[in-house]
DNA sequence: CATGAATGAGAATTCATTCAT
DNA sequence: AATGAATGAATTCTCATTCAT
């Protein structure tokens, strides 16, 4: 490896620790924490060199919200993927999203309120485009020989994450819900996602002249 | 009225314009710009007043998420309570919901936020209390001659709330949809939490277990 | 006194005493380092306490601006309202703003930096509209029985002040000139302005078409 | 050519490189936004090279400087020298050092401002002796057939420069004028400038002895 | 009871300049 | 000869909170 693909490298990796540090006091402090000074401080370098990697702390932000969708993606990747019945890859999907949202609530958080400011999350952010994608092809094969158009699928992805979401919200709110009850929040999570196809049957008729 | 009375009157007047101030300043400038300083400057009062009606910052955020509750569930009162036909009534309450989300959308999120930091919103806050019972007694209508704990009801009311809430959020990422998208959007909303009832029977098998 | 006024009359005092050491600052370390934190150092304050006296720096230089304009305006008070023959006032006039330029030039560079930006600087500040008025009524003396209008009187007197600022501006440049040239200049410049009424007969071909 | 003249050549080259990138930003983004990070960005190198060519900021300042009087006196050499009529070519200066005044606002004060730090602008820098010299001719050839030492008219022009100077800071301040009040004070500007030669004889009895 | 006054801590951001390489 | 990296020192400004009066 030559000296300058050892700086690059090297700079590359500059920016690598700042997110990690970003994400660690994220992790630790809380959103409200998240300044540049404690960034530079726990990189132990002065402030402005966190200006020759990003534009503005917005800018941290949105790539510390795409290091979150990276982080989750890859879980739902490691835990999903092999999976090949339709069923048990989704209710693998909605478990992983769940417990992500339990056990990084912050990183949770973040990912929604960014994704809250874009024009396009689904586009701007390429892993929960991945992931997007991902739940669009699970739900293709729940839907086994029916033919579904993509427009359809898409929109059903969507609706599924709005579904998770508003549940992972719940959870939030009733947080001295004992276990029973969350894991049976859980339980029905996974049935009202796994159900947006099934009673498609049922709301057919309703929903048939939108597509 | 003694001058007791009447003091105590005034304290409970200014507690009040201490929170209309603070209200006022979250619609019109945003969650983030809603400060003492300003609540103090808008009152006409020092901003240590604000300290012997209120602990801290925290604590006029709770009773302003109190006030939020209150404005939402008068909304849902005034729009829903005369319809006598369950899924009308069902159908106004979900629209009301989605609207208020829309035009106040600072105090939609405050609601949400504030939530997420207490214990237990829906004994915490009496409005909310309110709604959920008004949403219980709804989802009970709906049932029809069907017998259903309150238990059960409750859960599927919070469950409404949590689609509803997962509906909001995800319109709010889409903030470049047409108007087409969002009005169908809505709808589906609708039918969604109609068939948390409906689909009961569809999901007995699994759900019944659980009571 | 009571104690209110008291207590008002340390307030403004602590206004006053900020624009003090803003003066104190620009005069001694020049505009560029006129800076809100050396102020708050210079009254031994922390840096917050200014903002309860000035919306921002912004407000802070015209203020400071104002308090120049006060300031030269009592040296032409002092040194011209008592000569009462219109050509040595006019001359002490010229020879007043001459050298307040030179002794205060941070100051005089203030007052034109600020009036620059504000929309109208002779109505904004209010002993800018005296200096005004005092040089008109000069120029109104110096053209003995003829008759001027108002506004022609206010045009001359801005161009007064046009034709001392350009000379003044070269005498800056010249700073190496020998007391000689500069004394000269001072001269020319009283001549000048001092014609701007005498040629008045002179260009009324010109000019008549005007008013 | 030699590799040395070269890579003079070269260096010479990226000198220039350097105080056009500046006067891009002088003149597109203000001067109070021409900063050394800047210039390096627009130039595509790094800072410090800007160091191998100028000492520091100042004298990037007073290089700059330089550059806006060989534009301001291309302007005058292209509208004024082609005229033989010293009458019409004085109007045709004071029109152009107007006009250049308005339209490159931040290049016009850029040079008052460095010439006041100057010791000695008119031989600092070249192109503004030159057009020292350019309307001191002209002046000359105006005075028709009298005879005025050169370091008389050197002297007139100058003072033409601090009476166009005056009547351009009062035309920024009145920035709310309209046309028409311009227009005349231009035309008023050229008036005066014309008859600083003109009232040479009627102020000759008190300018006399000076010389 | 009410508050004027004050502040410490902290926010984001920009800049000219240096220095080892 | 050129620079990437880095920084110290500034900048303006906001905020929640305290305390003597």
């Amino acid at each position: 490896m030559g000296s300058k693909e050892r700086i690059a490298k090297l700079k590359s990796e500059l920016r690598k620790d700042i997110l990690c540090a970003a994400l660690a006091i994220l992790k630790n402090d809380g959103r409200q924490s998240l300044s540049l000074r404690k960034i530079a401080d726990r990189i132990e370098y002065s402030p402005p060199v966190i200006y020759s990697y990003f534009k503005n702390k917005e800018a941290i932000l949105i790539a510390l919200c795409e290091l979150c969708y990276q982080q989750f993606n890859g879980c739902i990747e490691k835990n999903c993927r092999k999976l090949t019945n339709p069923e048990e890859r989704l209710t693998a999907i909605v478990t992983t999203c769940w417990n992500f949202a339990i056990e990084e609530k912050e990183m949770y958080d973040l990912m929604w309120e960014v994704g809250s400011t874009c024009t396009d999350p689904f586009t701007q952010f390429k892993e929960l485009g991945l992931f997007l994608n991902f739940l669009s092809e699970t739900l293709k094969n729940l839907c086994g020989k029916k033919v579904c158009t993509e427009e359809y699928l898409f929109h059903k992805s969507q609706t599924a994450i709005a579904v998770m979401h508003g549940h992972i919200c719940l959870n939030y709110t009733l947080s001295n819900a004992d276990p029973k009850l969350r894991s049976r929040m859980l339980n029905e999570t996974i049935l009202y996602v796994m159900n947006l196809i099934n009673d498609y049957n049922l709301t057919s008729r309703e929903l048939n002249n939108h597509y």
